[in-house]
DNA sequence: TGTACATCAGTGAACGCGCGTTCACTGATGTAC
DNA sequence: TGTACATCAGTGAACGCGCGTTCACTGATGTAC
């Protein structure tokens, strides 16, 4: 009595949803039909509705997955980041696996097709909460800790964004994580004769 | 012998520039269709391919007005930026403009579906420039202008994203525009005790 | 162990839809003489 | 000023397409006795 099914295809559930991630990333989100997907699981075009309801099911279940994935990288990134140049490691991996799954970036943040899907909501607050730990973690004294997780997390989703609509340089990961990796450290690290360095005590 | 046409429409180029954009806002992205343009315009189907290659190229010309609204309010947010708090308020106006035209503003950002469209790559500049011109004045001891000016643009796009993707509390413009001036003060003035602070001179 | 039955994953034909784009056309506007 | 002509914006029928979704079905798997 296995949880997901080893009927007839085999296990239809999952090869729908990685037959759903090749077509986003090879036509964009305009690929992603219900039909492609069970062309490529070689099933016919309504075997997919034995596990999903419609087309927005599956695409909630590919963003949920995609958010999971991305959550593992960044743990990957570092156990424990507390100090900024771990922040900007994790940075890093954030933006590059925004660039290795464009498509799947772009439907992850998409305007929520399906904001009551559980799954979807709960992948997201594990990111979220992931961002907040790590600033409470390497800014212990953070005047507003939720501001500066927010903010951090704006620029590191900025930067992804920017990068993955070709208005920065995107050649080659090195110089992209370069890019990551000073831009994080100009904001943390202002130039003395600068205005807001003087401002510190507004 | 207008610039553009009045003939039998009278301006059939700008009103299915304008029916463009209603579409997007009411049914996002996927409501833009040629067909649907036309039926507002009041035109027939094929109307719209005399003033535009295909959809491709209106999606552009819609993308490109976009940019060059958001410019116009950017600069009129504040002509002279000079200190942190102008940058504030200019990135109130950002994410203000997209979550005041969501569709729009990710038509304008999407992956480039047409990037050698030479209106959209001329807009797209303007922004850069501008944004570039604004740290240059706010921040002229910084040691890398175009790093900082890269990170402060990512950090709000990254903002302007997140509220439109219901990552953040959107409930009123004012909680909106608190959020926005409070990230990019956060990232500015880093508590004292930060090790951001004490790394200043690494 | 063997048979009868229930379950339910996957089938395949069919529906109606809106789309992008083509084509030959029509008819209003502007122009030359 | 009036007529003949050229231009070209907009028409409308038609094409082929892939889509989401429905439905009654079939047939392999698992279960009860």
């Amino acid at each position: 009595m296995p949880q997901t099914g080893t009927y007839h295809h085999g296990d239809l559930r999952a090869a729908c949803l990685r037959a759903a991630r090749e077509l986003l990333e090879e036509d964009g989100s305009a690929g992603l039909s219900l039909r492609a997907v069970a062309r490529r699981a070689g099933v016919s075009a309504t075997a997919p509705y034995r596990h999903y309801a419609d087309r927005d099911a599956l695409v909630s279940a590919v963003a949920a997955e995609g958010y999971r994935e991305l959550a593992a990288h960044l743990a990957a990134a570092h156990p424990a980041p507390s100090a900024p140049d771990d922040l900007a490691a994790v940075a890093v991996v954030y933006v590059r696996f925004a660039l290795d799954h464009p498509a799947l970036f772009r439907a992850m943040f998409a305007e929520p097709c399906d904001p009551t899907s559980e799954e979807r909501v709960a992948a997201t607050a594990v990111i979220t909460e992931y961002v907040h730990g790590i600033v409470r973690d390497a800014f212990p004294g953070a005047a507003d800790a939720v501001a500066l997780a927010t903010s951090v997390w704006a620029l590191v989703h900025g930067l992804a964004f920017l990068h993955l609509d070709g208005k920065l340089d995107t050649s080659t990961p090195e110089v992209v994580a370069e890019q990551v990796r000073t831009s994080v450290r100009a904001l943390f690290t202002m130039a003395p004769s600068s205005p807001a360095a003087t401002r510190t005590g507004r």
